[in-house]
DNA sequence: AATGAATGAGAGTTCATTCAT
DNA sequence: TATGAATGAACTCTCATTCAT
């Protein structure tokens, strides 16, 4: 029912505390992604984690804790995406650098859609640490693409331009496929989306030659 | 403090039942967008209007009403954008049209980019009416921009491509001047943000030659 | 719709003082019969009359008043059901001046059925002096028929017993109409209901020979 | 101060679920029958129980649903009532069955006398599924005297004549103890009003002989 | 470790009544 | 006389969090 949260379940059997956590944090993000933050109820989420409320309060501070929690789990994602990236580049031309990690950025971020949706609309309710803790996040995937870029421009493959704006673009281009779904995900397949931005993006910025 | 809600005040001195009414829409709106729907509170509204509760209530139904009676208000600036999108296109050359229809609606947007800002993250939070509502305007908007960029194929002027998806790229690179005020704002001004998606986008799509 | 209030219309054309508040007591009492007491609203009250809230404050002074005045109106049935009941004792024997009274008072209270069941239900929500005035009323049904019951008594027609408990049965056994109208209203006609009551009370009370 | 309402309170000390709503729906049912409905607040109901509101909602889901509740606890009483109703037919006369039975009807309806009364008083403001579980109650009590009536006709004890009306008569004859109590109270006490009754309704319905 | 009853502040909404126009 | 906007206390119900068992 619910679509890409990609946090992914761990032995069932392990019961410990850091198993007990992500049975926790899995059944929140599914019920903060379908019905939000703020309508989500502790008891609901104690209820869909099989467990009670009781229990639910030894393993989390507060129901606000439950956030800073599932963003620790998307963590592992962004920083293998982030250290992937250096590699990529070092290894081929800027183009072909920046095609990789725009797929895989678009990839990525497809799989955990519901997720990223859920960031992008309850911003309002996290807390001070929260939000920038996401921002930090934001700007390490612009950067990510923003060097692919800078080297792309030096290397006269792009036309000189403000390579971070269209590292934003690049990132707002794939998150579409999240927050557009209602039209995106009837109208293409993921693979032709990608295909669809990466040229836009590339015929955009590469110098015609 | 907030920006740019679009909705404008009438003459304050006329405080007939439709000026209140705009009032209060024009508090919430304030509200809505900076707590969020679910944190504003119908007492918090009211004092905001400068009225009481009971009174509130005599101009409003509910408090989700007062999201329909919002959209409403917006409503005008849609139908202005769309209507004058016919004209432009008759006017002139397909990338001329583009161009300008691009302009309008970075412009439109800037304008409205809380109220922007705040249907992208209440979504979950409004009634499937309302929902409804809202998509109805994002297709209209990009039927708009898919008409210009089919003359264009057509003329040979773009390159055949999936205007739709483009149209609604241009639209998410319009939007994010509102969903990514955290960077763009500070990064540049909109006549350089205008500027630059622009290039991104014609380059994107057009027939080199 | 409402059956039976029993309180006339006077002339409509005569917008006096007095003609207003009759209007407004006959738009009350079908709203209290229909909804209940605290159910209904003033500004209901003030629709069904035609008029404005302000303007129904002119005539009354409280929502409760209205109880009063709606009690006002019926005052006048009560009063002549007393009157006649006297003459008739005078001019025939107990038998038939029972036989009599039973079907004037069953006529009567059919006739203002609704409102009569509605004193039955409201009783908790008037006011110590409008409660008063109810038993007053009360009161002076069963004494009426006491009189004639004691009369027969006296004259031998019935048999020695508690001649006041009897005519509170009496006046039970004609509420009836109203307050099981769920049954009896489906069940028979007032003619049947007021014959078979009659036959029960006679043959209760009445000496064999 | 509030007498009975016929809902006995279990073991005080045994403070289980069972035993907390026990406690709530005699609460509830006391400041029901004295205020009304409508006039007894949530809050109230929490304060004569001893618990918090927000206790309170742990155990019944709304304030209606009370009522329900407390419709369930007559419910053993009425059932009761019923089945003794059958084995008093079999064994003996008719006569001497709808005495039986008119006792313990009179009886059973003046120990809950108050709840009676709130029923009677408070029918506008049922759910209509309450309405039609109060209604079948009635309909039962109905039958049961029917049956012994009809049986009487048949076996020439009593006279033929509308038995499912008269049924009724008892009914209300008896339901007289708790609607008319600021009357029949104050002059006679329950034995002399079951004495005067029963002879009222026997003699209004036996075959002399 | 696990429970779930208890809390109480605060949410949205209603409504009898007043009063300036 | 007539209006209806304005009031604000009071209503029912919710929920994150605690804590004795």
């Amino acid at each position: 029912m619910v679509r890409g949260t990609g946090i992914k379940a761990k032995n069932e059997a392990n019961q410990d505390s850091v198993s007990r956590r992500l049975q926790i944090i899995r059944a929140a993000a599914a019920l903060f992604i379908r019905k939000g933050l703020l309508k989500t109820t502790v008891r609901e989420i104690a209820r869909e984690s099989g467990i009670t409320v009781g229990t639910l309060y030894h393993y989390i501070k507060t129901k606000n804790d439950i956030m800073s929690l599932i963003m620790d789990e998307e963590l592992a994602l962004v920083n293998d995406f982030i250290r992937e990236g250096e590699k990529a580049l070092s290894q081929s031309g800027p183009v072909e650098a920046l095609r990789l990690a725009i797929e895989r950025y678009f990839r990525m971020t497809a799989e955990i859609q519901d997720l990223n949706l859920f960031w992008y609309q309850e911003t309002k309710n996290l807390s001070p640490d929260q939000r920038k803790r996401l921002l930090e996040y934001e700007y390490q995937f612009a950067e990510t693409f923003n060097r692919i870029l800078m080297a792309g421009c030096k290397s006269g493959h792009f036309r000189d331009h403000d390579t971070l704006l269209t590292a934003h673009d690049i990132i707002v281009l794939g998150d579409m496929w999240a927050f557009r779904r209602w039209f995106v995900g009837k109208h293409c397949t993921l693979d032709e989306f990608l295909k669809h931005q990466t040229n836009l993006i590339l015929s955009g910025i590469c110098n015609s030659t």
